[in-house]
DNA sequence: TTGAAAGCGCTACCAA
DNA sequence: TTGGTAGCGCTTTCAA
């Protein structure tokens, strides 16, 4: 069934029926209700292949990201298959594994096949990469530099400062950081609104107190337990994401410690195990949902607007919020401080 | 760039250009390897479109499920991903939220569009709905008998069987059943099992004792609830699924009992809080990447043989583990029974 | 307002 | 082994 057929049976020509499909040039009333109703008899729908291939446009986007068992990253796919689906577009899912090859691949190969657009969580550094990308693209989360795209970031610098300032509130000063890489914006601004806080309030930064390391969980079971063996403990610890944030919790179980009395804990992130945990963990909560929704705007707007290219490209960062819970204690009074949410 | 540009700047004919890129038809090698120089120089790639039109395949599959929030639908999603990849196939991801309108709307619109093949956790419940389904489908999860489509799932009834054996040889009779929906062959089987293994085993199930509900933390949490303040609470509850579980927990917290001692716990899928909470929850774990993988596996093998409706369609049930953690008191002898895992 | 026909970029058949 | 060419199903001029 196709547009030739519908044509025939209707008894017109194929412009015709083209013409009142698309809705766009003036068609006769009466001969559009009978090519309508024919198309209706006969269950036509158009071949979007063969649409595409002539308007070189294909209502597909791509969403990019490293790993979809991470809540985070299904957040913003979440959040871009809602926009997407709602605008009539559809959304084709590329998993990396962080993996800076496999990412390259996709856009000499799978990318440059029907995409109209892409949204990014980029997994390399430098921005010649991102440069030599042809079509409309969103960067989301990490945001590179001279990448010539727009992008959708959080408040990293803003989420540890608040974080730290919490703490430095409750009377801490002895105050640990468990940070990802630097490779990414993510990890050096995380880390600057921590420096930037506690230089804010006059406290030293101890050496030993900072502990760079990777995302992962492991990470922050490690770290944790350094830190808190050590000679001289830390009175709090700060976790910059979900997973490091659950690798210390862990830690702090395992050796008899109890969170928000012998030791404070907050994280960059919120996620099940701090809401569920006894005391609970104050976090810092990001947009992800958001994050997704915000970056599909922006890449279909651009993509109708046959504008590959933001003149001046622009980074849409969206504000942090702070949950305050109960695993931090307030050193001032020697009590814990009263639970807001 | 196409492929006239190629074919005309190395000064052979179009028909060569494709030959020498397709591999399939016998070419002169040298003019393969002054093609194949061009193409390289000239950084040509097909424009997949085109090719997808002519050859009426577009190497795209689409996986559709209610949820990517949900860590199991996030494996299937991981699974299909990596295997579609692997065999040079892209992802098409929907979100259907169970919204049988939505799901329907993607049939009509979106998935005659491009795609190859569908792995569907359908929401819809009659047969008829499936069947007019045109393109390979492979149906995961959910099962629906007489939809003509191949499937796979896991072995629901199995995983109550054991699950409630293991409360039976711990000495449990007075056993609760907290199910979702029965609307589907998860929530049906599901309650078979655990009614198979109790009259196996001579034990009467009390109607008291049985909630069905749906399958969100909600339930899980008010059910137990009701269950543990009744005048006769049962000794164990066996919960199907992870949200349920979680709800459960929360609720036996909340009043203050003990897992393990007050009250034991088994669930169906583990979850992070299953292995994160003191004591750790028994339960059946199902191999949910797994699922995606056999399922893309197969899904691909029906679009290459060209068989869009298997003659004798095929149900694949995978089977299912259980972890034996800390969360069934041994009546037997009152105590604990030993953790394996 | 309508129809004819060119063309989107490619593959595959048929001839040479 | 190669080239010419007819489509794939549609949109979009251009003329009528």
């Amino acid at each position: 069934m196709t547009i030739k057929d519908v044509a025939r049976i209707a008894g017109v020509s194929v412009s015709t029926v083209s013409r009142v499909l698309n809705g766009k040039d003036r068609v006769n009333p009466e001969t559009r209700r009978q090519v309508l109703e024919k198309v209706k008899e006969l269950n036509y729908v158009p071949n979007n292949l063969a649409v595409s291939m002539v308007k070189k446009k294909t209502k597909i986007i791509a969403v990019v990201v490293p790993e979809i068992l991470n809540p985070f990253y299904a957040a913003v796919v979440k959040g871009t298959e809602e926009i997407a689906k709602s605008r009539g577009y559809v959304t084709l899912i590329l998993l990396t594994n962080d993996n800076e090859k496999e990412e390259k691949d996709y856009y000499d190969g799978i990318l440059n096949k029907y995409v109209d657009g892409i949204i990014l969580v980029g997994s390399h550094k430098n921005s010649e990469f991102y440069q030599s990308i042809e079509k409309p693209t969103i960067l989301v989360d990490r945001y590179i530099e001279n990448s010539g795209k727009d992008g959708v970031v959080i408040d990293n610098m803003g989420g540890t400062y608040q974080l730290t300032e919490h703490l430095i509130e409750n009377g801490h000063t002895d105050i640990a950081i468990i940070n990802g890489i630097m490779d990414f914006n993510d990890g050096r601004e995380r880390f600057w609104g921590f420096k930037q806080a506690m230089s804010m309030h006059n406290i030293d930064v101890h050496e030993k107190y900072v502990k760079p390391g990777n995302w992962f969980e492991e990470n922050g079971y490690q770290s944790t337990k350094e830190l808190l063996q050590s000679d001289h403990p830390p009175s709090a610890i700060l976790a910059c994401n979900n997973l490091i944030c659950i690798g210390a919790i862990k830690a702090i179980r395992d050796l008899d410690l109890k969170i928000g009395e012998d030791i404070s804990l907050v994280g960059f992130d919120d996620h099940d195990l701090a809401q569920f945990n006894r005391p609970s963990v104050t976090v810092i909560d990001r947009p992800t949902y958001e994050m997704g929704t915000n970056a599909a705007d922006m890449l279909i707007d651009q993509v109708e607007a046959n504008t590959s290219k933001p003149l001046n490209p622009k980074k849409v960062n969206l504000s942090v919020n702070l949950k305050v819970r109960e695993s931090v204690k307030n050193l001032n009074q020697s009590k814990h401080i009263s639970s807001t949410k």
